[in-house]
Parts: structure tokens; sequence; C-alpha cells
DNA sequence: TTTCATATGCAACAATGTTGCAAATAAAGT
DNA sequence: ACTTTATTTGCAACATTGTTGCATATGAAA
């Protein structure tokens, strides 16, 4: 889909920072790091509204946050595209050797038994480990 | 157990920082963030002699670090004794509220079927949410 | 008590994330 | 197309978090 569409579709206004942004991520396969974003949007690229256009993209449901580690954070577009606000449904596989992370789709976050009087709207799962690539 | 016998117990070195930071994790029933150790050791804090402890005390597997949120870290104090390096077996809760973390000891994160060629070695699970305190 | 490898703690740095504010711009109305 | 208005951008400045090098201090063993 169109990333001038994704944003009309989520009643977020289109302006070349967000663009730019859907666009880097729809390049990729995987997971994007603020720094790799960067990267794939050359010159046109500015901290404070990278920080801030994940937020806006975020909350409209556009994209999610992952945190693999403290110092490792990355941002996918979401699959439904319809969806607003909801936390991915997968989990997520951070391969230590290479640094890559990959949303697995296909593996649904399980659900968890929680305490008397604790409630989520949230399950983040992060799978450490090797990946198919540095496994070989 | 008394904070030096369990450095004894893992074979490193019994340093006062390190029986700090140990005594100042017995003392609170939830995991602490850096700066919630840091207001219980006192004076005898330094940054840097902190950071390169936790890693040390982690690796011998005396404590084990959680990632709540990119900007939220807590460590607590690992329940198994004898254990050595093994990743947390038990979920993790957050609650966005008060940002309190409680380790759900009993709640033991499930196995997730990886694809072809991925091998973990650790699963970190972060559910977010209210806690019970914040829910009454 | 002496020795030696390890750990501490300081300075300096690097990376990450936040806030305030003036200029720019998207979207809606004229 | 032009004007208006609320939102967004992008700069400066700041706050927090984490790392590296190195001289001094210290735990553990001889």
């Amino acid at each position: 889909m169109d990333a001038i569409e994704i944003l009309q579709n989520h009643q977020v206004k289109k302006t070349s920072p967000r663009l730019s942004i859907i666009q880097a991520l729809q390049t990729s396969q995987n997971p994007l790091s603020e720094g790799e974003v960067k990267e794939k949007m050359g010159g046109l690229y500015d901290r404070i509204t990278f920080y801030r256009s994940v937020q806006t993209l975020e909350e409209a449901g556009i994209i999610h946050r992952i945190v693999a580690d403290n110092t490792v954070v990355k941002y996918a577009l979401n699959h439904c595209e319809k969806g607003h606000q909801h936390s991915p449904d997968h989990v997520h596989f951070y391969c230590t050797q290479c640094n890559s992370l990959v949303c697995l789709n296909a593996v649904k976050t399980q659900a968890y038994e929680l305490p008397e009087g604790f409630t989520s709207n949230q399950c983040d799962v992060v799978i450490k480990g090797m990946c198919n690539k540095c496994n070989l």
C-alpha cells in the first residue's frame, strides 16, 4: 500500500518526514532502528522530528516499536492495514550475533494467566539467540 | 541468605559495591532500577562501578536484568541460589501507572516454536498494564 | 605481610531521549 | 488560488543512560 494512503486511512496529516519514515520501513523486510531509517532517509533527517513522528505513527496504529534490548529499539509497519492502536500479536526474535530483529508474524504471543488484581493491555515477547542466516 | 555467602557461592570477589548492590536488592520485594539502588546505597555509589558490578553479577548468575522499556531497566536477585547463568524462567509485569516492575515467579515463560534455522537461549516476556495496587 | 591480578572510581566521551519555541506547512474555509 | 489556523517541523539546549581508558585501591593467595 502507498505511504500516503496509509496516513490517510489513519487520519494522520501527510507530512514528508512521516512519509519518508514509512517508505524507509517499507523497503525493509525487518524492523529498522533509528540509525537505519536515518540512512535510508538521507539528508532530510532530524532526530527530534524522527522521535515525534514515530510516536505519532505508533499511536495511530501504523507502526509498532520493538525494544530488543535497552539500547536496541526498532520500528516496523503493522501488517493489519485497518487496525488501530493495538499492540503486536506476534513475538520478535533478536539475533545477538548480527543484531538483526525479525518479526515472527506466524508466532503469536501466548496468553499468560495473571495474579488476582493485575490487568494487562500489552505483552512483549523477545526471543534472543541466533537467526537462520547466522546459524549456517 | 547472606550477601557475602552469595558472592562466595558464585566465585565472585567480595567487594563492597557488590555487597551493597545485593543488599539493596534484598531489602526490596520488587526489582530495582539504578536510581533506586543508588538511593539505598547512599554516598558510596559510583555510576560506572554500578554498571560494571551489575554486569559481573548477572554473568555470575546472581541477578537478572529486566528491560521493562527502553528507558526502564531493573535488576532482581535470582531465586535459584545454585543456578549459574540462565535467563529468568518467569515473566515480568510492568505497571505503566506506578512504574513498578514485578517478578511473576509463578508465571513461567512458555515455549515458542521457532522457524527453521533459528535457535534461542533466552526469552524475555514483559506484560504491561495495571498492577494490583493501582487497580484498587 | 608481600605480591599480583582484579576491581574501583574519576574524567571524558558517546548515544539516546526530552522540552521550549519560532518558523514552516497541511488542511479547511473563502 | 488565497487566507486562515492549528499542527508540525527543526533548531538549540538539556537530561538521562551507557561506555572506555587509566591510575589508584583492594581482595585473595602465597
